[in-house]
Parts: C-alpha cells; sequence; structure tokens
DNA sequence: TATTGTGAAAGGGTTCACAGCG
DNA sequence: CGCTGTGAACCCTTTCACAATA
C-alpha cells in the first residue's frame, strides 16, 4: 500500500494512534478528527493527516476519521491482523519480564520459545513453553517457525544469538544486548538500549538552561 | 558548552561512541580515528566527526582521537562524572529486571527507592532497599533527593506517578508505561515503549519488498 | 461550516568535500 | 601524508496554508 519509504517516526506515530483509538473505541466514541488525535497523543494534527495520508483517505471532510474503521486499518498497516511467534534468546530477569508482558500478548505476539545457555534453566518450564539450549537456537526457531526473535543476553552472547536466529530463518530481531549487532539485509533490527536512555536523561538534566546561557 | 541545541539522535550516538571508547580502553587502544568510531558503531565518519565537533575539538590531524581521553570527555557531556539517584514506581516483574540491571549501577545510577501500590509488595526489602507505598511518593523521593525517576506501573498508574514525582522535584522521568504522560517543563521525559517496538518490526517485515513493488 | 488531504515552504539532520593542520 | 573540523549542499521530515468536500 506505501507507494514510498516510510519513516520509522511515521510508523511509531502510528502505533501511538493505535493505542489512542483502542481507548476511544472502547469508550464507544465512534469519530475522531486529526486536531483531537493530536491533542491526545502529543502530536500537530497536520501531522497526524499527513501519516495517515500515506495509507489512503480515511476520513469525511467536516467529520473526522471513523474509530473502528481507522483502528482496524492502523492495525493491518501495522501487521497486526494476525499472530507472530516470538522467541527469547536469554532467560534472565529481563527476559521472564517480556514473556510475562501482558502488552505483547494483546497485541497477538507469542513466545514458542525460550533459549538460555545455564544449564541450570535449560529444561524448565515457563509456561507452556520449555527453555531450550541456546545451541539449539537454529534448529528449534526454525522447527517452531519463529518469525521474530528477542535478544536478551548479556553483550558477549547477542552476536551469537542474532546469527542463529537469522541462520533460522527469523524475519526481525528486537535487540536488547548493548552492543551493536550484524544482521543480513532481509532481517529487520530494531535496538532498545535502556542505558542509553538513562544517559539522555542525564544529559538532559546536565545541560538544563546551558544551551542559551552560553552565549 | 554546546552553544545550540543538541539533538536527540546525536545523544544517543554519544552514548553510543562511549560504549565503544569503554572497549578499546579496556583494549589499551590510545587513539581511534573517526573512520574507526563509525565503522564499529555503524554510523558514518562525517557524522562521529560532527557530533564530537559540537563539543569541542578533541582530536589531532592526521592521528585521531585520544581514547582515555575523549572517553572522559564524553562521560563528562552526558553528565556520567557523577552518580545518579533514581526511583522506580512499580515493583513488578520489569521493575526488578531493572533494578538488578548491571549496566544501569556501572554509569553511576543507584536506586535509593521503590514504590509500589500492592500492599503485599509494600515493606518488603529489595537488598539495601525497602519498598515504600506509592502514596509517599512525593515526601520519600524528595527526602532521599531523587533527581531521575523511572515509571514501570500500568498504564493506569502512571500519571499519578509522574505527578507525583514532579511534586518530589525528581528533575526527569524514563516513563516504560504506554501512555503519554504530561509533566512540567522542567522535567525531562522519555518514553520507552516495547510493544511500539515489536509493533515497528510486524511493520517492517509486513510491507518487507512492498514499497516498491507497488508502482 | 468543519475538517480532511496535500502541494509548497520551512526546518533540521546528514552527507559531502575540502581547507587546515599535526 | 592522514585525518580532523566545518561550511555548504543535500535530503528528509515537519509544518503551513488552503483548496476540496462531506
Amino acid at each position: 500500500m506505501p507507494a514510498r519509504k516510510i519513516s520509522d517516526s511515521t510508523v511509531r506515530r502510528l502505533s501511538h494512534y493505535l493505542r489512542i483509538l483502542e481507548v476511544l473505541e472502547a469508550d464507544g466514541r465512534t469519530t475522531v478528527s486529526s486536531d483531537d488525535l493530536a491533542e491526545r497523543g502529543g502530536m500537530t494534527p497536520a501531522q497526524v493527516r499527513k501519516d495517515l495520508s500515506h495509507f489512503g483517505s480515511f476520513g469525511k471532510r467536516g467529520l473526522g476519521y471513523p474509530v473502528p474503521v481507522l483502528r482496524g486499518r492502523i492495525a493491518d498497516i501495522l501487521g497486526l491482523g494476525r499472530e507472530w511467534s516470538v522467541c527469547l534468546v536469554g532467560a534472565g530477569r529481563l527476559g521472564a519480564a517480556l514473556y510475562q508482558y501482558d502488552g505483547f500478548r494483546r497485541q497477538g505476539f507469542r513466545f514458542v520459545a525460550v533459549f538460555d545457555n545455564d544449564p541450570a534453566k535449560i529444561g524448565r518450564r515457563w509456561g507452556a513453553v520449555t527453555i531450550d539450549d541456546v545451541a539449539d537456537v537454529a534448529r528449534v526457531a526454525r522447527e517452531r517457525e519463529v518469525e521474530i526473535g528477542i535478544v536478551v543476553t548479556p553483550a558477549e552472547g547477542a552476536q551469537e544469538a542474532a546469527d542463529r536466529l537469522a541462520e533460522a530463518g527469523v524475519e526481525a530481531i528486537l535487540n536488547f544486548a548493548p552492543r551493536k549487532l550484524s544482521v543480513p539485509p532481509e532481517v529487520a533490527l530494531r535496538d532498545v538500549n535502556l542505558v542509553i536512555e538513562l544517559e539522555g536523561l542525564s544529559f538532559a538534566v546536565t545541560h538544563r538552561g546551558k544551551i542559551l546561557a552560553s552565549r
């Protein structure tokens, strides 16, 4: 559908719109204007309209956008009209938190495999899933048709995890390890680096007000 | 020091440079070129030089940048030349994972308070810290001079958590709750939304190759 | 009349290319 | 000679402003 490359920021905002629309729909709202959406999401109305216009014309002039229709369309655009098979490489505390995180389930992301390299963990069960050996990622992930892998290992094991996920034919990797991963071009990659987020705040606080004060 | 507003992307890359320089320094490397830094960080050499040039001239032409000096300067620029007092609002699984995360400690972020609204958790100890009632955030965070608050509550409690943190004089908030928070302008805010990251990958995989195929 | 959809303008980050310098 | 530092060019995203229209 999109005729041109869609920017990352636009995709992120689509997720935000979806979240807002879910609430509006639960409240029984039938229409919403770009002004209202922008207000609730902390963006500008023009941005909302421009973002949506990349995918079609969903609104009615003078009226706004139909809430349930738009919610459904954005979910489809984001690829949420189906379930996704996800695996976790790293069964530490962060992995456990993600595994149990309800927000993933709610959008159709299902964990079908969990891996770790700790012999004490391998063989243990997390709900319906048994923890497998990291050494078996390539085989098991392929068998279970994993589409998205989440890397939650320490920095050291992350590249190997990514290599094996790629080998298994996984289509996307979400990386929480604090290092740059190299993946084949056909694998989509996103990084979440928690330390970098805190450092960003540390920077902001440290330089608060100094920006104009310095000249 | 920065004469002009520094972009968010530049600040993020500074964190990346720091991570790389820490490794280089541990390896005993004394100098590094912008080419090398860029290569390791997945950026372009021009970007490395431009980023650094906002804060001064740290390199020697013909030689490159002195590793230990640059590492120290970037750490200072990011505000990491000191310890930061951090608190956690929400003592769930994700909160626990962050609390124990070694990467935070290593950069000088110290947890001095943890809050929850679950009576079963209040009063329990996490290492040296006793879990306090969310109702006491404003008082306790002020007493312990918390500078950065991390919100890891469900969406419902997040705005209240943010309000109380702001009331306590906290300077920055890192928000993991999946909703937009309103904070006073003097409070720095960053959002980490895990569902949005997965949805971004879902979008990428769903539209893989369709970008040019559609016209 | 209210609000969308969208070209055009503005803004801001990235890349280029080269002068400057160790 | 090699590599930095940086103004200028480029490119992409955001904002503006208004014609189109339910």
